[in-house]
RNA sequence: GGUGCGUUAGUUCAGUUGGUUAGAAUACAUGCCUGUCACGCAUGGGGUCACGGGUUCGAGUCCCGUACGCACCGCCA
């Protein structure tokens, strides 16, 4: 290959045995035996076993050197015997008998932590020294494998005929919900761009420019605090969007490029396409919670209407939800304990009524005595409910019981290890609705403004607002949203209504979405797309847990490059330049 | 912004009811060892017990505050 080695650590076999080679790379460990001594060097593709032996000045000068040091060693590819051969190594078979050693790059300091334990270290230290973190095998498969399911992702969308076309990083503040990274301009004295927190008009606008099927490997950018599984600042979108297309057309799509592209980087089960479609409404009610884990076989049933009847106190006035596990007559006492513990502590609930079916037929729990015969038997029937199963109440009030009840799906089915590991359930949330009551109680988007309300003008004018939905979707994996996607409103006489439903003007939209608003009365495709979080994919394909280990060089909890010293400070010259000045009482 | 948990050797951790010289593993250094592969063995150096205050005869240990870290809530096309 050149001057510094002619073999990867990962590609001696024994047909090469015989052969003089070169290698370079890392010393991993050494163990010196005294008269001969092993090296492990380590490049990116693997380790191979070095011997220094029958030299004793050799000998004394590899034992010197530093481990984590870069190093060039040349020498012949030699067998090993029988029983000196390691069958956890793809070079196991064979060495290289080391006859000159070259130090390239000597470790003068001392490592802050083990290569090999790096995972277990303080998370802080780890990204302050990414780039020895990184050297650990396990740290590294993430992001060769990050960077595999990208080119795949990439390929399978060129497949599909679709456009990779790049949009601008510094662009203008939209009003999309999060907060906005913004960027002062020099030349624009007082004004300000911002990073895009998703390519959202841009993309809509390549539809009117005649782009027929568009994507991108997009970078986004949120002023958001992180979480375990959110990566505050940045992350990446495998973004898209189709003309003269509709809500199935997307599906088709996202549901091949889902399917192959899990298939091909695990070996986990997953169910073929389609996936299953589940209004917003059927999720809220079954799964309790808009991103249903398919993978937990509960479901939730609601029974208000049995306890209208009946006058008990905790289920008066509320709406009564139930959760039938089935089965569990050999489950001790303190499971139902363990669950009204969850339910009340972690929940905030005031309790958690349960009930279990005794071989006899006879109900056991705390509110059995206060429901009549002919109400257990059409509770039970309901539920399907049967001889050793049990019943979980949930009584809320609208809202919180599809919350609440979701939570208690959740942990039961974790408790019984209801949950195959070893399977990807996709799933379609459909039909979210256009509106909802906000907190402060007014009417707000229940998800994005760009998503067209079904049954256009009609259904707009003459509907209850929150009956009226919007052909707005999710897809879900396992209980994780992936993406959220819409049909697009091209149309403006609809888009007007939209927002003066809200109280808003024309005037507002100009404002807001002038782009659009203006490139939308030049003739606009009907379209519609979606944008997978790539991160998110990833750490369900690694079963990563923490969203920073899929990330080559990601930031911690608050928002800081801990190895680049990001954000840092400026000299006044930039500031001045920038047409800045700090507030002194932040300094 | 809020809640919870945590902070002891370079690293990962243990440290009993508050008790006298704060330990282990690993890393590091030195030496021994000619077939190891997480080599082994011996010896050694290494500590502001996060910081500040308090209780106490006595604090790594109990209390209060601060800082930092992580998780969660809020927030999040």
């Amino acid at each position: 290959m050149n001057d510094y080695r002619t073999y990867l650590c990962s590609d001696m076999r024994l047909e090469d045995v015989g052969k003089e080679a070169k290698l370079a790379g890392w010393i991993d460990t050494i163990r010196d035996l005294g008269g001969v001594l092993f090296i492990d060097l380590r490049d990116q593709y693997g380790i191979t076993q070095v011997v220094v032996r029958d030299n004793e000045e050799l000998v004394e000068f590899a034992s010197k050197i530093p481990i984590e040091s870069t190093v060039s060693i040349s020498g012949v590819i030699r067998k090993r015997d029988e029983e000196t051969i390691n069958e956890k190594l793809e070079t196991g078979l064979v060495e290289l008998k080391a006859e000159k050693i070259e130090i390239l790059g000597k470790r003068t300091k001392m490592l802050p932590f083990e290569i090999s334990e790096s995972k277990k270290t303080r998370e802080d230290l780890r990204l302050k020294y990414r780039y020895l973190d990184l050297r650990n095998k396990k740290v590294l498969e993430n992001i060769k494998l990050r960077a595999q399911v990208i080119q795949f992702l990439r390929m399978k969308m060129i497949e599909l005929g679709f456009l990779e076309v790049q949009t601008p990083i510094l662009t203008s503040s939209s009003p999309e919900g999060a907060r906005d990274y913004l960027v002062p301009s020099r030349l624009n004295p007082g004004k300000f761009y911002a990073l895009p927190q998703a390519p959202q008009q841009f993309k809509q606008l390549l539809m009117v420019s005649g782009i027929d099927k568009y994507f991108q490997v997009a970078p986004c950018f949120r002023d958001e605090d992180a979480r375990a599984d959110r990566s505050p600042g940045e992350f990446y979108q495998l973004d898209m969007e189709m003309a003269f297309a509709k809500q199935e057309d997307v599906f088709n799509v996202i549901e091949k490029v889902m399917y192959d592209t899990f298939k091909q980087f695990s070996n986990k089960e997953i169910a073929k396409y389609p996936f299953p479609r589940i209004t917003y409404k059927e999720a809220m009610l079954k799964y309790g919670t808009d991103k249903p884990d398919l993978r937990n076989p509960l479901i939730i049933e609601d029974i208000t209407d049995i306890f209208k009847k009946l006058d008990i106190k905790v289920f008066n006035g509320k709406i009564v939800r139930t959760i039938t596990v089935k089965d569990v007559k050999n489950m001790p006492r303190t499971f139902f304990e363990d669950m009204t513990e969850y339910a009340i502590k972690d929940c905030k609930a005031k309790g958690l009524a349960w009930l279990r079916v005794m071989e006899d037929g006879s109900l056991q729990g705390p509110i059995a005595k206060l429901i009549p015969e002919k109400e257990k038997q059409e509770m039970l029937e309901r539920t399907k409910t049967e001889i050793g199963d049990a019943i979980f109440f949930i009584a809320e009030q609208k809202g919180r019981v599809e919350e609440l009840s979701g939570l208690i799906r959740e942990e039961a089915g974790k408790k019984l290890g209801l949950i195959d590991e070893n399977k990807f359930e996709f799933c379609w949330i459909i039909d979210f609705p256009m509106y909802e009551i906000k907190e402060n109680g007014e009417l707000g988007f229940c998800h994005n403004p760009f998503s067209m309300p079904q049954g256009g003008i009609k259904a707009l004018e003459e509907k209850d607002k929150l009956d009226i939905l919007a052909y707005q979707y999710d897809i879900v994996c396992n209980g994780i949203e992936l993406s959220s996607g819409a049909v697009r409103n091209h149309d403006i006489e609809i888009m007007k209504k939209v927002f003066e439903i809200l109280g808003y003007t024309e005037e507002d939209i100009k404002t807001k979405f002038g782009a659009l608003y203006e490139a939308f009365q030049y003739g606009a495709p009907p379209h519609a797309g979606i944008a997978p979080g790539i991160d998110r994919m990833i750490m369900l394909l690694t079963g990563e847990e923490c969203i920073r280990d899929i990330i080559a060089f990601p930031m911690n909890a608050k928002a800081q490059d801990l190895l680049m010293n990001a954000p840092g400070n400026v000299t006044k010259e930039q500031l001045k330049e920038i047409h800045i000045s700090i507030d002194n009482k932040l300094e």
